[in-house]
DNA sequence: TATGAATGAGTATTCATTCAT
DNA sequence: TATGAATGAATACTCATTCAT
């Protein structure tokens, strides 16, 4: 009954992801002031004109990638919830979030949409969003591990959070632009940290 | 004999830093991409053809900038370099690192150059070599406090020092995309360092 | 039996003039070449795909308001051949079709229809017969006029009546451009028109 | 001495007139919105991108040609006020800017001017503005010709000028339209006015 | 050194129209 | 009849760069 309406639901839904992922691609190989729209179109396989059935701009597409970029937190954000010794999670999530951050095409889309973030107040929204998610459920593992004994009490308050993200965020970016070992830095990170938050 | 040599060179000079000082301003008010050649002539109260007398391409300005970027750094290696007290010596260095860093304009020129740098390689060069020479400095003060026991042993290595630079930076650029308050982030900041080195 | 039918075609013929209103709000709003097939099937409560089930083409729906356009002089027509004293006929057909060229509306949508009448021979061909409809009315009036010794015989001839036609549009249309008291001009007209005719 | 300087301004004006000239050949042949400014820069032999060097925008060269219709008013200005009988000088004028508004390409600009002038307020301001110039001119022309008893003073007033221009454009355009024999129609327009304006 | 006209490929976006559903 | 996704050529305009002066 309804499904030729869903059908073509679901197709415009598909081209839609298909767009959006070609747009991506192109964002990360070229910049997104560099890509053009024809680029976007030919490797989504879609016509030009078309693209604008989906997409009302270009600006658009990068804020639906934006909310993509929002909605790649949530799994470290459920991460986060568990019911696990808070240092085991956090040790957990550290590594899963740095191992996330640092992948090449991500950092370099990362940075793109930080960049245009600082002169699009609707990017900056997004982009703020799926960090403070991130960080309330930091805070959130942080709290609960100092009233566990976890980590020590003094330093803990409510930037940390932030903080220990803008760490392992930063040292990713940075890794992604020098090709120095992932590996390595890991650890390190991962050291200074727990030094951080130990008694 | 040579002066009026010299005075030629100087007003070349002077030129530069000008037709530079326009770069900048236009690229953070509207980024690299987005910035005409036009409108950088106009601001430095050059003509357009004249811009080409001082820098080869648009590219080349940028690397002028990411050159200046480089330069910046050297107030912060003599103060890593000074004879005090390295945790006094840190903490300055923190503070007034961090200062520097959340000054709006400067972060949204340091995210566009950081956003080139990861697809032109003599950007990400000079990009490279400012942070290596900082965190070099800050290596060396480092491993000065754990020799006198400013410092804990246990956490300091050769990735320590990009670590906290990575913090301070990370902190500062994303509290200026966020309009967050910066005195409060800087106690965090330096809380969190003084945590990690401490015994 | 047939009423189904008639329903049907009932109903879409009120979609054609629905349409077509549409259409000439949004000429007379931007013009016949900035307005787009999409702007008219909003203002039409239609889909765009459905304007071409009722328009062969745009093109067509401008030939559509020429043929209303013509069929608009038809009262006019009636007015001028109606058994009266043919000064006083002329005297209300120039009123009235004065205020009618006056309208703001009609004036822009008629002088768009001109000017592409003036590279499109279908539209010329419904712009002109309008016309010659109306001047023939006109001249049948005025040589009534002559024999019934209400206007000299002087001066009429067979292009007396579109020139009365000529001076009226021409008046209307530059009333409608800079926005002078069109009862003044109204009644200079007629006196003007008057003049003429007089013995 | 300051011939290089001439030079480069005359080259400059030049070019500007052969832009203006290709402008209103593609707006006479095609009409102005169906005009493209690759089709203007090629008629002009004009690189696309140097348009814009002598027309910031397609809409400040309609502007330039209104201006330039504008300055044509001049010599019919000049000849209504030389030192004539005012009904040979009316005479006169009247054949000469029939003749003017006669010229099938100068009446489709002209359509084209009004049609947008109808919409862009700066259009319709240089459109206006030639206009009261000449009406300005013809007025004065029938007042002195009721002083000198040329024309009879029943009729003439503020708005007599512009109807007779009204008169002769109006009739001019719509000869372009249809075909019609412009010497007919000429002598008919002379036998109007001037039976409008006799004693 | 300084000027700005000249170049033509490049930009994002809109167009009238078609067509599978 | 009705829908709106699909098409790709066309739109006005901007770009970094060159070059004659």
């Amino acid at each position: 009954m309804d499904s030729p309406l869903n059908n073509r639901e679901i197709a415009s839904r598909k081209r839609r992801e298909q767009v959006l992922d070609a747009a991506a691609a192109c964002f990360v190989e070229r910049g997104f002031h560099q890509t053009g729209m024809r680029e976007i179109a030919k490797r989504a396989s879609v016509s030009l004109g078309n693209l604008y059935n989906h997409f009302p701009s270009k600006h658009d597409m990068l804020i639906g990638l934006a909310e993509l970029e929002l909605s790649s937190v949530d799994p470290f954000v459920e991460m986060l919830m568990r019911n696990v010794r808070p240092s085991v999670c956090l040790r957990e999530f550290t590594r899963a979030y740095f191992q996330h951050c640092s992948d090449h095409d991500a950092a370099i889309l990362y940075l793109d949409i930080a960049a245009e973030a600082m002169r699009e107040p609707d990017i900056a929204e997004r982009f703020l969003q799926a960090r403070s998610t991130l960080a309330e459920a930091l805070t959130s593992l942080l709290f609960k591990g100092v009233e566990s004994k976890d980590f020590g009490p003094s330093i803990v308050d409510t930037s940390t959070a932030d903080l220990i993200l803008d760490l392992i965020e930063g040292a990713a970016a940075r890794g992604s632009i020098d090709a120095s070992k992932p590996d390595m830095l890991m650890a390190s990170i991962e050291a200074m940290v727990f030094a951080a938050l130990r008694h």
